[in-house]
DNA sequence: AACTATTCATAACC
DNA sequence: TGGTTATGAATAGTT
């Protein structure tokens, strides 16, 4: 309500809509708070965000509030006979619930006949932003399964690379081991222990069938 | 708050402290209002005056709201048999009417990110689909409206043409009235009523006229 | 999140 | 209560 004037309607712009409603909440909550203590009043405010986040104040204690606010008659619909209730109670749900589901139908392109070209119009607007963002959303979640995908390819090189140095390391070690051999030794029982306590460590000499086989 | 700034305290004065209230209340009740309308946000605002007077609004229904702030385990301490018996009628309605809210969102692209890749493949396709049809049957509106235009426009040829005629025609009496009346004759009106029979049928020679003015 | 040009809300007064 | 006005607050659009 500065730089221009709003209408008071449902806010277009998604993340218009949640900055609005950060700064709304919080002056609506504010103000809620001044006139409790101004006019000693006693307030409760609950606000639940479009995306179902709950917001709630109260100047006393809530549930005492509540519970005062459904004593009063005036306002106290659900102490009536079953068909009252659901006459008062659920009419405006019902009613609700029908107007969704006629425009989820429009939406998935049924039962257009009904409307008209300047309707049809605005639909096909909504459809386009919304394929548009699931699109990408899509592409984002793509993204993120690639990026995913390569660090594990980068560690898998990384660890690659551990093994491959092992491995020289102990066929150095074994070239050694034959030159000693050669030479004439008892050792050789030691040579296959040695070997046999590398093994518990997870490598081997088969690292470049691995690297292979991931196509690196 | 403008003649001069004031502190946030019980008003004293009694009487002011009505008049601050009165106007407070409106103010606070308008704010919340256009906050629920803007975001798209569900509020209920419960005020006692501090005679005890109540004010609510609530921007859907107050016993659903009240409901749902019940249901959170935060602020749950008010369960009254009532409500259970209400909940227990319309639970299925809301929870069915929640789930085609969420399925709208995500059409119109909102709250996209908790679907994992199929469902926004999913998705894609069925606004892809939704809007085809939409497409396809504004062009069929655009086409409905193109031929009624055109059926008017053969009308209107029509008519046309049989104005033309009756025009020749009667241009063609008054020749022969004025040649009649220089050789002096008795059979001017046989002449007329002859034209005027030939008048209704819708055709002539001016036809080639008409199309070039149309366009065709 | 911070700024600012505006509109809005309202304290004081009638 | 209801109306008016000067002024302080709230906030839409922007950076």
């Amino acid at each position: 309500m500065t730089r221009q004037k709003i209408q008071i309607k449902k806010i277009d712009n998604i993340a218009a809509r949640q900055v609005t409603f950060s700064k709304r909440r919080r002056g609506l909550f504010k103000k809620a708070h001044e006139l409790a203590t101004l006019c000693d009043a006693d307030i409760a405010l609950i606000v639940f965000s479009a995306s179902g986040k709950l917001f709630d104040y109260s100047s006393s204690s809530m549930h005492e509030l509540l519970g005062r606010h459904n004593k009063l008659p005036e306002v106290n619909n659900f102490c009536q006979p079953q068909y009252q209730m659901e006459k008062s109670v659920c009419a405006n749900l019902r009613e609700e619930f029908a107007a969704k589901t006629k425009e989820l139908r429009h939406m998935k392109g049924e039962e257009l006949q009904e409307l008209g070209i300047e309707e049809l119009k605005k639909l096909e607007k909504l459809l386009e932003i919304g394929l548009n963002r699931v699109l990408e959303t899509k592409d984002e979640k793509f993204l993120k399964e690639i990026d995913a995908v390569k660090e594990k390819e980068a560690l898998l090189m990384k660890e690659n690379q551990r093994l491959r140095n092992q491995v020289r390391a102990l066929n150095r070690d074994q070239q050694e081991q034959q030159a000693v051999g050669v030479g004439g030794s008892s050792l050789g029982s030691k040579s296959i222990t040695s070997n046999s306590s590398s093994s518990p460590n997870p490598s081997s000499q088969d690292c470049d069938d691995i690297s292979l086989k991931l196509g690196l």
